[in-house]
DNA sequence: GTTAGCACTCTGTCCTCTTGAGTGCTAATA
DNA sequence: TATTAGCACTCAAGAGGACAGAGTGCTAAC
């Protein structure tokens, strides 16, 4: 069994280990205010702690450093609960405090500020909108050809897309196109509107409407919001200040994934309520083997709209990151539950 | 005076450099096809070439690099106007293929492209819309605190911003509020729409609303779109595979930089009509001392709209880059006259 | 005016040596 | 029996030297 004086050493390794991103020696441990025991008992343990996975050597001679299972145990077991300074505690504030509206400047905002405080690379999934209702739709004539489709939700969400009318449109008939469709989408969930387009409203236009035929498929697929959400970044070039990214192929690779976004987004959108940490290899990526990410959701009411993650080294500051994701996802769920659950 | 001789060795050596990005001596050119003369011959030409400025050594005994000047001249005369392979052209019609109305996507589109098929980074400046003129504004309720007003222009340009209501707005003064702002602001430039509020919107308002007061100062800050025109990036981390950025610091700094934005947004928004080239320090900024930056306007008719540039090492192949953007700026230009004129 | 030849210079690479920080093992100690 | 001191050993990183390769500038010959 592992006792509580290895926990001691191994807790002692990994925080300096996330200071000062170097191997460290049973000799300059011993040296540590709170323990008192010679280098070889630390040798010892270090020993030990290598034989149980938690620790490893980058060569036969070198200090150890922490391995992803020493990481995986830290996080689980050692990490103390680390209270926000209260500076940080303003500056996330701060994000809320601006009376803005706009979900998306308030998402963009929070990655921004995120990345600052920590000092990695924040991402933050915006608000799913495809389990949004249709509140309103508003149809403005643009060209002979075009429209606008105006589309609010019951979030407060608003999205407006181009619709290609067909060639003899009648402009009159825009409005009674309108109602229609207020009439019998609003309530639907934006995902559906697309099917109930087709099943409901096509028949309805065709017994209003001329020439309803390409009018229905261009609203059907123009309204078709399944647009994934977005993914907003802050702080994308934070990894080149970390010292284990000086090697430009490594740096170069993992900017390629960051600016994809595909690979990421698949990474983001699978995510349960809560905050959860996975640890290098964990992440099922090979370009994140030497990445920690840590996630946070945040929601309207009940209802979990976004998820906001942190994006550093496995030699992450994990106790800070957390903490500030857990003040900050409680502040963010609280301020949109209080702006968009009474609509 | 420069001779003949001299512009063919320095035609040959800037050609060199630009693909192999290694300093070039006077054997290897002499045994260049094209190259008819003995290494002593170069090395007295290259000589003469350093004493104008044109080429450079990186150490005594090194070969000779281009300097800024010898770009700068190379640019100027010695560039064979290229023409472009039937596959670049294909791919850069493709962007304009799809019936996209959007004016943002096709922006992003052409970013995403232009840098793929340049394997530098581009930059559009979107399309600025405060010269443009309001065609129609909407007013959407939304809460009891809230509406959208959705502003369109006459570049189909649309844009929505919620508004914050006095706290006893009776909602149906709303229908008359957006007719007061339909009948003063139709026709406005954007640019405009603030002053224009104070000065005759407000006492209209104030003859038919109740509780103006706040309500003015609400519409007037929220019309005001003065916000710059969004910058677009297409291959950010392109620099990472020049062999000149091999230097992460200099990496860092500048990627910072492109992350930043604002620096960008000066040099992108100063742009007469026309392709241009900065070398260097031409762009004064320290961080682009390594870079050129090759820019295109594009236009709706007669009225340039937007910019759109290739960021790259000095090191760029200008012929190309500059044959790509003139296309593309034509094109571009050819499809947005096309779709935005006649509104 | 052009070219061949030669002495010289600088970079990059390879090798060796040395130092310093670390380890593991063994024997002495509390 | 658990801890510590001591010692031999290992490895990385840095300093210094030797050497090959690619280049230059200059001078003299063509």
């Amino acid at each position: 069994m592992i006792t509580d004086r290895q926990l001691l050493i191994l807790q002692a390794i990994i925080d300096d280990f996330i200071r000062n991103a170097q191997p460290i020696g049973s000799r300059s441990l011993s040296k540590k205010e709170g323990i008192a025991f010679s280098s070889a008992t630390i040798r010892n343990e270090m020993s030990d702690l290598e034989e149980f996975g938690f620790l490893e050597k980058t060569h036969t001679s070198s200090g150890r450093i922490p391995s992803e299972k020493g990481y995986r145990y830290y996080v689980d077991h050692l990490l103390a609960p680390q209270s926000l300074k209260t500076d940080d505690r303003r500056i996330i504030r701060s994000i809320f405090a601006d009376r803005i509206y706009e979900l998306e400047k308030i998402v963009q905002k929070s990655a921004k500020i995120l990345s600052e405080l920590t000092n990695y690379t924040s991402i933050v999934l915006g608000p799913k909108v495809k389990d949004n209702k249709l509140k309103k739709i508003q149809i403005i004539s643009l060209s002979r050809e075009t429209a606008i489709a105006i589309i609010i939700t019951d979030t407060g969400h608003v999205e407006n897309k181009v619709i290609s009318l067909p060639p003899s449109f009648d402009m009159n008939e825009i409005e009674k196109m309108a109602n229609i469709l207020n009439d019998r989408l609003v309530g639907v969930p934006l995902a559906e509107l697309r099917d109930k387009i087709y099943k409901e409203v096509a028949v309805l236009l065709s017994q209003h409407i001329h020439n309803y035929g390409t009018l229905v498929t261009s609203l059907a697929e123009t309204l078709d919001i399944s647009n994934p959400p977005k993914l907003f970044f802050g702080g994308k070039t934070n990894m080149l200040k970390q010292p284990e990214f000086h090697d430009i192929d490594k740096v170069s690779s993992l900017l390629s994934l960051i600016e994809q976004e595909q690979g990421l987004y698949e990474i983001m959108k699978q995510n349960p309520a809560g905050i959860h940490v996975k640890i290098g290899r964990e992440n099922n990526n090979v370009l994140l083997e030497d990445c920690s990410l840590i996630t946070a959701t945040y929601s309207v009411g009940q209802q979990q709209v976004g998820t906001i993650a942190i994006l550093g080294p496995t030699r992450m500051e994990y106790s800070r990151v957390i903490s500030l994701l857990e003040f900050f996802s409680k502040d963010m769920t609280a301020l949109l539950t209080k702006l968009y659950q009474n609509y």
